[in-house]
DNA sequence: AAATTGACACCAA
DNA sequence: ATTGGTGCCAATT
């Protein structure tokens, strides 16, 4: 049995996987989304347990800025800007140049 | 057990 | 506009 924050960590999970391809969000989206005011940084904590599950585009998720900001924690730092640049987004510097055109809003998919 | 850090976000100067 | 400092909650050392 693991900690019941776990179940936290599980919604961020959830919305990170809803991420449709070539669409990205940002940490204080998510956590929005969740209620978690306060948990743009225990979305990110939560991305590094992705490693627990198996289809957790984490590449998807970036902070407000639009800048790949967690590269550095993936398998390999550019795995991150090569997948995203893989499913059509373009970057520049390690920052997402059509940000708006790519950004997927977890609210947006309720509505 | 306490102190520090961290894949962010917001406010103030 | 840019830079710096603070807040959040949990994990790690």
């Amino acid at each position: 049995m693991k900690s019941k924050s776990e179940n936290y960590f599980d919604q961020v999970f959830q919305v990170v996987r809803l991420i449709p391809y070539g669409r990205v969000t940002s940490y204080g989206a998510i956590a929005n989304y969740l209620g978690l005011k306060s948990g743009a940084r225990m979305v990110g904590y939560a991305m590094n347990a992705s490693h627990s599950q198996n289809d957790i585009p984490a590449h998807r998720v970036v902070n407000r800025n639009g800048m790949l900001t967690g590269k550095h924690h993936f398998q390999y730092p550019h795995q991150m800007q090569d997948l995203l640049e893989k499913e059509g987004i373009l970057l520049q510097n390690d920052k997402i140049v059509n940000f708006d055109k790519v950004f997927w809003d977890p609210t947006k998919c309720l509505l």
